[in-house]
DNA sequence: GACATTCGACTACAGATGTAGTATTCTAGA
DNA sequence: TCTAGAATACTACATCTGTAGTCGAATGTC
C-alpha cells in the first residue's frame, strides 16, 4: 500500500480489468486485455508480478494458478495521479487545472451543464454533509 | 516538436525555468533550480541535452555555452500531459475529472467559486464565439 | 508411467530516466 | 605562450518499464 501511486499506461490497462473483476488469474487478464493491446501471456503475467512487488496488487493461490487482486483502489490512484499532476502542472491549484480544461475545449458542451450540477450540489454537500462517503 | 509530450517531473522543473526566461543557460538552469533539487551541473546538462535530442527544447551557442529555448510551450505540455491523463483515468471524460477534483475536496472553498465564474464566463464565450480558435 | 500442457519464475534486453564523474576543448589571464 | 577555469560531450551505472523467451514444476491425459 503506497501512500502515492504512479502507473503507467500499461500498468493501468491490466488494473482496470483486475478494478472491474475483483480478482482475476494473469490468463484472465491477459484476455480479456488481447483485443486493446496484443500482449504476450508472460508479459501479461511479468508486468502483474511486478506490481504485486511494488505492493499494488496481492494474489492468492487457487490450484496451479495466482488469483490476483488489487491493494489499491481505482480511486485511490487517481487521487495520488491527479494530485501529482496538479502538483506538477499547476502548482497545487486544482481550479486551474480545472480552468485549463475549460478553455481547451476538451469538454463537450452538455459536460458544461453537467459541471454547473456538480458545482451546486457539491456546494450543498458541502455545507450539510461532513463529508462524502467512501465506498471503496 | 513531438505531437505529444510528457515530461518527468526533473524535466519539468528545468522547463520551468526555461519558460519562465524564454532562454537560458545550463549554468543559469542549475542555479535557478538549486534550491528546490540539489543536482550537479552535469546532471542539468545531461538532462538538457536529452530534452534537446527529443526535440523539446532547442539552443543556440553563444561564446562557449548553449542558450537553451523552449521548443514546446507550457501550454502545449499541459494539454498533452492533461489530456493523456483524462484518457488514461476517466477514460477520455474531462468533466469526470473535475467532478473528481470536486468531490475529493481537493479545491479551497474559495475555488468553487471561482470556478462557478469560470464556467459562467466560458458558458458566455462559448456561445459567443463560432468555434476556439486553435492555434497549436 | 510418459508426455503434452500449463503456469509461474527467472532471465534478457532495449529504452527512458536520474544522477554524476571524467575527458576534452576553449578561452581568458598571467 | 602556458595554464587554470569553465562548459559541453562522453561515459557510466542503477532503476523502471515494456516486452517476451526459456526453464522447471505441476498436472492432466493416454
Amino acid at each position: 500500500m503506497p501512500d502515492t501511486t504512479q502507473l503507467s499506461a500499461l500498468q493501468m490497462t491490466l488494473m482496470r480489468v483486475l478494478w472491474q473483476r475483483s480478482e482475476a488469474t494473469a490468463a484472465e487478464i491477459h484476455e480479456a486485455v488481447l483485443a486493446e493491446r496484443d500482449l504476450a501471456p508472460t508479459t501479461v503475467a511479468t508486468v502483474l508480478s511486478r506490481l504485486a512487488k511494488k505492493g499494488v496488487v496481492t494474489y492468492r493461490q487457487e490450484g496451479r494458478q495466482y488469483v490476483y487482486r488489487p491493494l489499491v483502489s481505482e480511486h485511490d490512484v487517481r487521487q495520488s495521479m491527479v494530485g501529482d499532476l496538479v502538483e506538477q502542472l499547476f502548482d497545487g491549484d486544482a481550479a486551474a487545472l480545472v480552468s485549463h480544461l475549460l478553455h481547451e475545449s476538451e469538454m463537450a458542451p452538455g459536460d458544461l451543464d453537467r459541471l454547473r450540477a456538480l458545482l451546486e450540489n457539491h456546494s450543498d454537500l458541502a455545507s450539510t454533509e461532513p463529508e462524502t462517503p467512501d465506498h471503496a
